[in-house]
Formats: C-alpha cells, structure tokens, sequence
DNA sequence: CAATTATACAAAAACGTTTCAATAAAACAA
DNA sequence: TTGTTTTATTGAAACGTTTTTGTATAATTG
C-alpha cells in the first residue's frame, strides 16, 4: 500500500541503519560507508556496487544517524551565534547575513540571546560548548559587560569571531564597521548642506562606537575649523536596552532644545537615538528638516519608513554577517587540517544614505 | 602553573572522558556516569562515593561528550525554528518569546529562514530533520507557499506547532491570534471615535489572516450598522516581502487619495501597511490623526515610535512564542512517555492600543 | 542460623558510525 | 613460474556514553 518499499520493523520505530543498507544491498557496512562518503577509499569500489549500494540506501530510506557520525568525526556542523539582545533592530539583517552565509557554507546556527545579562551570556556560552558548536559567533551590539567578557571568549579552543566591537586583546577575530570614518562622514555631510550650529547626542561613554564616532566627528572639526560647541552636546546615559535608546534620545534633545542654545542640525549616535530626538522635535513644534536637520546612524530598517525618512550612516550588516561567518569557517577548516589560523580583523566601511531628515540650509 | 589540576595528555587535545573520571575516582564508568546522571539507582550510592566521584569530575573538569549521549539517549534537546524572513519586524518578539521559553526549558533552537522560498524550506527541514531535532516550530509569518508545505510538516514523526496559521488539516498543532476579534476592534475603535468613511486597506487575499482580519470588520459593520464603501476598500497584491508592504500601502492609499471619495480613516492590514499610508498622507499633505485617523495592526516595535505613534492591535507576540514551546516541550516528554497528544490550536486576544495616530472627530 | 532482602558496585552490551588493518583475488612484472 | 602490486571487500576496533544484568557484601527477617 505504501509507496515506498518498506514501514520497518512494525511496531517498533526504529530507524533504519548501515547495516540495513548492508544487508539489503548484500555488501558489508564497511563498504556501504565508503561509498556514500565517498571515502578516498571508494576509488577501489567498481561502478556497479557503488550503483548497487546507493540504490539500496535510496530504497530504505536510509539517513545516517548524526548522533553516531559526529561522535565519530567529532563535528556537527553547527556554529553557536550569540546576540546580546534579538530585540534590536540591528541585528536582524546581520542575523540574516550570518544565516545565508551558513546556509552556503552547509552550517546550521544555534541561535542563544542574553538578554544583556552577563550570567545569561555565561551559562550560553556553557551550553553551546558543551554542545561542541564548531565556531561562535558573538554579535556584540549594546554591549556593556566586556571587561571579562574577554576572557570568556579566549578560552574555548574553537574559532570565534565577535561582531561590532574590537577585543582589546588582538586574539580574537573581529569584524567591525569604520565607526570613525562614518563619524566623520554624518558631520561632512551635514557641513556640507551648510550647517554651522550643530548639536550631537552622543553615545554612551563606555561603548567604544560612540568614542570611535565622536572621534571621527573632531577629526573633521579639525579638518574643516568646524567649531564644536560644548553647550550642544549631550551624552546618553549607560543603558542596558537598545530599544529605550528612543527614550532617552528624546529626552536629551529635549534638554539640548531646552538650553535655547540654537542649532540647525544635530547627529545623534544612532538611528534609534534620532527617533527619539524626530519626537522631541515634533512635540517642541520644529519641523524637520526644514527648520533642523537629524542624522543618524546604522540605518536599522524603520529609518527608511519613518516619515520624514532618515538620514543615516549605513553599517553594511548583512555583509558584516557573511564576513563573520566567511573567518570562521576558514578556521574550520583550517583547524581540520591542524593548521594554526591568525586572528582576523576586518573592519567594513560605512556608506552615508542621504533622505528626507536633512537638508541644506537656505 | 595552571590554577586547575590538569591540561590533559599534553600535546594530544584529547578531551577527559568517563572513564578518566571513574579512573581518577577510583570507581567503575558506570558508577561515575550513574551519580553524575543521578540515574534511578543513584539511590543506593552513599553519598561519601558520590562526593568523591563528584570531586573528581569537577577536578578533571569534566564535560560529558554530547554526541555520545545523545547516540545513546537519542535525544538532543534541539528544537528547529523555522522562519520564513527574519527582517520581518514581526519576527523578532516572537523569537524573543520563543528563545526565553527554550532557554528555561534547558531547549536550544536551531534558526533556519526560509527566504520565502519554497526550496529552501525543503532543503531546511531536510537539514533540521537528520539532526534529529526534538520539535520544529514553524513561524508562518507572510506565508504563501501553504498548500502542500502542510503535507511536509505532517510527515516527520516529532511535535510541531506552526505559529500565526492554522493548517487546514488539524492534525499540526497551531498558535494563531484572533484576527478577527482584532479586526472587530479596530473598527470598533474608529466608529466609537465618530468615524463612518472608513476606508481600508486590506491585506493580500490569499493571506487567511487577511480573511479573518476582514470578517471581523464585516461582522462589526453588521452588529453596528456601519456601511462599507466598495469605493473605499482595496486589497494588497500577492507579496513575498513583508517589508515592501510599505510600498504597497503607500501606494494603495494614494490610490485611495484618488479616488477623490473622502475618509476620515483608514484601517491598514498591518503596521507595515500603515507606515505606507502615513507616508501617502504626509505627501498628499492630510495630516494624521487631525483630519485623518490611522490604524494598523500588530504592534511591531516601530509602531511605537513613529510621529506620530501608532494606533494599532497588538499580537501578544512573546506569549505566542511562549505558548508554542509550551506546546512542543509538553509533545515532546509526552512522546518520551510513549503517551500520545493530540494536537492542540491555540487562540490568543489581541489587544488594542491607542496612539497618537488616531483621533476622535470633532 | 538460614533465608531473604537491601545496598554498593562493576562488566559488558548496546547506540550507529567511520576507519584501520587484514585478506583475497586479479593483474602485472620478472 | 614466482613474486609484487593493484583492486575489491571486510572484520573489528574505536568514538564516549548509558543501562541492564550480575555479583558480592551487609542488613534484615523468621
């Protein structure tokens, strides 16, 4: 009744192994092994048998037993990905870049997420290395909990590479984005247009992006004599979730428009941060971007939906992702062929989207 | 030199096994492996043998080898989740949900997305199926490919609950929201504010969410009287990206527009489909909420931070994620007690939220 | 005191692969 | 002819667990 050729063993519901394939086939397991790995072994198998053998595997319906394969070959082909909060934007499309590049590659990610908690992030880690993931991959967007956090990392013996931050120590891979330059860029472009008196809310001091931005942004105040004026900078405050970024980001710039200190643009650390000062501006009454211009930064996907859309710096996320997958694969493999691997650090450059939130001065 | 007691075989990166700790310990492997498992006759193991082998393990910093358990056990306590576009800002509560249900349940998910192609879902639940995963839930968000994806997802032999859908066939478990009481709401909402033009926006027809979403809306106008206008309902085309439902809705409310037949509403599909008619209106220069009301629904993250926010019924997102581990971890210690459970089919409220988006006429 | 019954442990048999070493036949060389 | 290499296949030994069964002792019963 049923197409394919056999239910097994009634009752009980047990798959069929190697040694099905063996009997049905009339070789032995051994042989059957060779041939469906194309062992370098199989060389010596004729035509035939090879023919014979896969037609009977095909009949039975045979799968391998990934248990048994990677007790043997010690590999599961799984990589741990570790994001510190799914929530943010963000990571979305770096998740994606990360899936379609180990789609590719044949590898399957388990996919942990921390909730910005160190102790949640430590037992992760503890799981994921029990379960013998063949590389990790840490996606350290909002991340605060670093100083050990190191440490955590250094030890397991398997590849790791950590996007969006910059292990002081140089022992683990890193794929960042040039947060300097894209700094330097979001000012430029905002210089260019004619803006003079510019406001910034900056990043929370301890993340090292919104140093790396900010040094980008004097760096271009000392290229062009662009004046930085301490009256329009705010600093958002240690935070442990990315989504209240919009809360606080309203609330600083409510207090820059409280300081009646004029400016005619501002730049805030991200694009999150921007949302929230494009609420503060509407409730203070000023339109954007006629009479201010805002600019953010990551171009996280709502930006090009808000109304007006932002302007942003664009991290290149996706490619962020497959370049992180890209590093450790390569050690993989190169750890299969006992090959050392240095670390690799790769910093991508950010790209300015120009939209609807700025424009020039009249 | 090293705090800890060894570094294993010195140059060979052997891993401790049982034994090393049974040798260490001075007892049998499965001696070791029946206190560490607190296995049934744990029981009978005074508790000095059982400090002693527990101390030995810690010293030897031993991790029991997981392929070799679960080639045992053959159990892995994995669970698939399969996705259909992770950018769907949909997605990402419902993963948070998800993640922290598997987290307590000491479950790992393996994340696959389909891209919304047809083959890649195969190939994915081919892959997620040899590694034998305990349970696959399925996040059936924007979803088209329905008509014999039902037949795949009814052969494997492990639980599996599909979120946001409900197979025809009964025999998957299913978490789906009541589209239609949130449709009924929304509605509800916009007559309770004095609206009678409402137009609408509807999702694409072969969405069943789309359907339900409707039927709500039709039995509101029944129980209220409120008239539909033909003249003011259009339809989303057939789509495989959730996010160029913005597009869509931008350019369907301008057709709208168009039409010259006044509303002072508009109920969208979805956010997305909102964001498009915010921005329709921006540029037709109809401001929202005061000469028209906008609603959505879903309530994803973005919604809240527009300007003007978004009025909107939520799809309680983390419980749905929550109560489809719920309902896969329960199938699979079921299973594991050889008792069978029938399919359950879930149904949560949605709840609505007023924004800034909508207004009552004055 | 003999007969049970608990208690405390261990040997060995799986689980389903892959791979090494062995064997045997065939092909080739001298 | 004999000896060597190539071709074709296999048995058995891992991989590291868990679990079943077995065997001692020690404690308990009648």
């Amino acid at each position: 009744m049923t197409g394919g050729i056999l239910r097994r063993r009634e009752n009980k519901r047990t798959a069929v192994t190697i040694r099905d394939v063996a009997r049905a086939s009339g070789f032995s397991a051994s042989t059957v092994s060779i041939v469906l790995n194309n062992a370098p072994l199989a060389r010596y198998i004729p035509l035939p048998t090879k023919g014979r053998i896969q037609k009977a595997a095909k009949n039975l319906g045979y799968h391998p037993n990934i248990f048994a394969k990677s007790l043997r070959s010690r590999r599961n082909h799984t990589v741990g990905v570790m994001v510190f909060d799914v929530t943010d934007p963000y990571c979305t499309p770096i998740l994606r870049g990360l899936e379609n590049s180990l789609y590719q590659a044949s590898y399957l990610p388990i996919l942990t997420d921390a909730h910005n908690e160190r102790s949640r992030f430590e037992r992760y880690l503890e799981m994921l290395l029990e379960r013998r993931v063949e590389a990790l991959i840490v996606l350290a967007n909002w991340l605060y909990l670093d100083i050990n956090l190191l440490s955590d990392l250094e030890r397991p013996g398997i590849p790791t590479v950590i996007i969006g931050r910059e292990l002081e120590s140089n022992s683990t891979s890193s794929v960042t984005v040039d947060d300097e330059g894209g700094g330097y860029a979001a000012v430029a472009h905002l210089y260019a247009f004619g803006h003079r008196k510019i406001a910034f809310v900056r990043g929370p001091k301890t993340l090292s992006s919104s140093k790396n931005r900010w040094r980008g942004v004097q760096r271009f105040a000392r290229d062009s004599g662009l004046e930085l004026d301490p009256k329009l900078i705010v600093d958002l405050p240690d935070q442990l979730n990315p989504n209240l970024g919009v809360d606080d980001g309203n609330r600083m710039t409510l207090e820059l428009i409280d300081r009646k200190r004029p400016f005619t643009a501002l730049m805030a650390f991200d694009d999150m941060t921007a949302f929230g000062a494009l609420r503060a501006m509407a409730s203070a009454g000023i339109k954007v971007p006629n009479r201010c211009s805002v600019i953010g930064f990551d171009d996280v996907t709502p930006s090009a939906l808000f109304v007006p859309s932002l302007t942003t710096v664009r991290q290149p996320m996706e490619a962020m992702g497959a370049s992180a997958v890209n590093i450790v694969v390569d050690a993989i493999s190169a750890g299969a062929d006992n090959r050392r691997t240095p670390a690799v650090h790769r910093k991508l450059a950010s790209e300015l989207v120009i939209r609807e939130s700025t424009k020039a001065l009249s």
